[in-house]
DNA sequence: GGAGGCCTCGGAAGG
DNA sequence: CGAGGCCTCC
């Protein structure tokens, strides 16, 4: 192992890498090269003898994850390989796969993902009569999941009278019942979803003293990545393992923190500063990826932010290029607008294509960003999207084998038992389900044993029953003597759903059967050598190396990742993706798109002072996202949902210090302020319009007594705005226009605020109100 | 069982 | 507008 990597570290890097022992926070900066001092500080501690079996280190995505076992074998070699690393999901996964049984679950326990769970939850809705309007299955869902993230059993829930009185106000009175029904039926199915390994996790530490002690002196080393992502029982359970030897080690950046809407708990950053008084922070603030520049604009912005814990984030880079700011006049415009812009800075400033990244908000925005690429033959490469494990023809063959391994698998069960089609008809499955619930029993168990039990189905249909059972059966028992590929393609054959698959010449149903072949080749590849070019679960993961389907299938239900095949990741070509995708990746340049307001702010996100900052940090992220250039543009109209809406530049924009920003807004056309001047009256209008709609009814789009207002008025002309004027900011409140210089459009305005001093505005943003 | 019409609804998204 | 779910009709 190369000694001298110590040396390759800055001085705050050197020191978190060198400080192996006793709790530690490491808060890194955007660019500031966390993942380079997580990974040096895992070969660090092998370099001092550490055992790696000795280590678990918990990621958020499985890219993550691939990417820093990847970094750690080039320092340390084969050693990686033995490494607890991966997500806090298939980590905890495997652990339970050793000793789910404690808990009644059988050891090939099923994984559920969001869609099963919410198939589940529909399937229950129907049959307690319940509109799945009032209770919509990823409502549901989500509150479920929240629950259960706060280590709330559906027993504490339902006797929990705030939360039963909450969810009666809100018109809602099954809420708890409906955790209880759903919770039982993944049980009886031998099945766990998401929040299921987590939970199950956290029970089997509580519950079993022999295993909590076993773990707590197994793991001397724990690590945790994306910090400020994790939710409370992720952080109880690491610290629980952490509990012996108390070497735990995290690493965030609050600034970075934008998934608090699905549960993240950046309040983990205080409980652990709590947790462990003696803890040592180190702060890892210089960025090495972007010009000053774009280091400082960011700065600003995030400045605007009240909750944040203290750091100067800092660069030696080149100051480099300002940002500009592209205004455009409809959103089909602003695709032109960065179309020609990376076709001219590609060809005289000699850049790569995947050297550019369109960010935007919203899926739907990549459409005109798309057709603008297009019409000049640009390649691009739009990320998001099904994963390849989530395709329909994909999931259905994966749900045979899945049978295979637990035929209680109830939701793996509704989806094929009648395809491809062999006469078992919805009645006859409602009825299976009806006599499965009465008895108390998997659905499994009546298919089984269908005569002992009364369904009332007739017997054709009953003898249908009993050969899909028979059939499933035979699949079971050729588990353990099989190679995996072998069985995957008998199953194929043998349910007819590879011929079925194959009879279809459409285009989608070629791409389908397609699709089914490359699992199948998948498979092969695992078969063989154990690894596959898809993405699947690694040897390790698997515990020995066997090579049978169910080794396969062990957690592939985690990989929701979106890579696929490598096929063509060499070609050359722009990336477009949204910012919340953008996150841990860099490119030399940047364009952000669609930087107005009800969109970058989301209009759902005003209601709340911490649902804005959210946003805010998320566009700290997109900013941060370049290394040489950056690009912020807004268009005046856009089609949202087949309306034509106006709109007005983001709040945000105005954020930036001036000083960073290059002044000419770039339009196609020259008409200065078409498109701008009814601006505040039109989006009154809008807004109107949103709040009429039905969305209104459940989050109000008004708060009448926010604690700290951002006030929303309609601007002044900047033109009649003069030295001496007392104006309305909409945070900083009144103020006095001290003095004006530029032209305008450009005019840029110093203005004295009460509590905030001198500010610097670009009056077209500022939107000013004159007192 | 499948095609086609109608209705609804729309945020970002990992495992 | 457009995708997806659901119902109806053959």
């Amino acid at each position: 192992m190369n000694q001298d990597y110590l040396n390759e570290l800055n001085e705050p890097q050197r020191q978190a890498v060198e400080c192996t022992e006793g709790p530690v926070m490491i808060i890194a900066g955007a660019g500031s090269g966390k993942t380079r001092v997580l990974t040096y500080r895992i070969a660090h501690l092998l370099n001092l003898g550490a055992d790696a079996f000795q280590i678990m280190a918990l990621t958020f995505t499985n890219k993550a994850a691939r990417e820093m076992k990847d970094r750690i074998a080039l320092l340390a070699g084969n050693e990686a390989r033995n490494l607890w690393m991966g997500t806090f999901h298939s980590v905890f996964a495997r652990l339970l796969r050793a000793d789910a049984e404690r808990l009644g679950y059988p050891s090939n326990f099923t994984i559920y993902d969001t869609d099963d769970s919410k198939s589940l939850l529909k399937a229950i809705l129907k049959e307690n009569n319940l509109n799945d309007k009032t209770y919509k299955p990823s409502t549901v869902l989500a509150r479920i999941s929240s629950a259960k993230n706060n280590l709330l059993s559906w027993r504490e829930y339902l006797q929990d009278e705030e939360l039963m009185t909450s969810d009666q106000q809100a018109g809602r009175p099954m809420m708890g019942k409906l955790y209880e029904l759903y919770c039982k039926r993944c049980f009886k199915s031998g099945a766990m979803d998401f929040d299921d390994l987590l939970y199950n996790t956290y029970l089997l530490l509580d519950k079993f003293p022999d295993l909590l002690h076993k773990y707590q002196g197994r793991f001397h080393y724990l690590l945790v990545d994306e910090f400020q992502d994790t939710n409370r029982l992720q952080y109880m359970i690491v610290k629980r393992l952490a509990a012996r030897h108390e070497n735990i080690c995290v690493v965030g950046d609050d600034a970075q923190s934008i998934y608090a809407f699905r549960g993240a708990n950046i309040e983990n950053i205080l409980t652990f500063g709590k947790d462990y008084p003696d803890h040592k922070v180190f702060k890892l603030e210089q960025n090495y990826r972007s010009t000053s520049n774009i280091v400082n604009a960011a700065n600003s912005i995030i400045s605007n932010n009240r909750n944040q814990l203290p750091k100067v984030v800092w660069t030696a880079n080149e100051q480099g290029h300002k940002i500009k700011m592209l205004r455009a006049l409809s959103d089909n415009e602003e695709g032109s607008i960065i179309a020609d812009l990376i076709y001219s800075e590609r060809m005289t400033h000699q850049f790569r294509y995947h050297d550019f990244a369109v960010l935007y908000r919203t899926n739907a925005q990549s459409r005109a960003i798309e057709e603008a690429l297009r019409r000049r033959n640009l390649p691009y490469r739009i990320f998001g999207g099904l994963s390849f494990y989530a395709r329909k023809e994909v999931k259905d063959l994966l749900a045979y084998f899945r049978l295979a391994i637990n035929p209680h698998d109830e939701e793996a069960l509704r989806r094929v038992i009648n395809y491809p089609a062999r006469g078992i008809g919805n009645t006859s499955v409602d009825r299976l389900i009806a006599a499965a619930g009465e008895a108390e029993v998997s659905v499994w168990e009546v298919i089984n044993n269908i005569d002992q039990y009364k369904t009332g189905i007739q017997t054709a249909a009953r003898e249908k029953i009993s050969a899909f059972a028979a059939m499933i059966k035979s699949f079971h028992v050729m588990l353990p003597t099989h190679a995996a590929y072998d069985l995957a393609t008998y199953i194929a054959k043998q349910t007819t759903l590879l011929h079925e698959l194959y009879s279809d010449k459409t285009p989608e149903g070629v791409s389908r059967y397609e699709n089914i072949q490359e699992l199948l080749n998948a498979i092969r590849e695992f078969t063989e050598t154990g690894k596959t070019a898809l993405p699947a679960p690694s040897e390790e993961a698997t515990g020995d190396d066997s090579r049978t389907l169910d080794a396969f299938m062990s957690d592939i239900a985690l990989l929701t990742d979106n890579e696929t095949k490598k096929e063509d990741d060499n070609a050359d070509h722009i990336s477009l993706m949204t910012v919340h995708m953008a996150k841990g990746l860099e490119f030399k340049q940047v364009f952000v798109a669609g930087l107005e307001e009800n969109l970058f702010p989301s209009m759902l996100s005003l209601n709340e002072r911490e649902d804005l900052e959210e946003e805010r940090r998320l566009f700290y992220v997109a900013v941060t996202r370049a290394e040489k250039k950056l690009y912020l543009s807004y268009a005046a109209t856009r089609y949202r949902w087949g309306n034509l809406t106006h709109s007005e530049p983001s709040r945000f924009l105005e954020e930036i210090s001036p000083e960073y920003l290059d002044q000419p807004a770039v339009s196609h056309n020259n008409e200065e302020n078409e498109g701008w001047n009814h601006g505040a009256e039109k989006r009154q209008g809008w807004f109107k319009n949103q709040f009429n709609n039905k969305q209104g009814r459940f989050k109000p789009l008004y708060k009448t007594a926010s604690p700290h207002p951002e006030i929303s008025f309609d601007a002044d002309d900047p033109k009649d705005i003069v030295v001496g004027a007392e104006v309305i900011h909409a945070r900083f409140g009144q103020g006095k226009v001290m003095s004006i210089e530029g032209n305008h459009p450009d005019a840029k305005a110093t203005v004295f605020f009460q509590g905030h001093g001198n500010k610097q505005l670009l009056l077209k943003f500022a939107r000013l109100k004159i007192v």
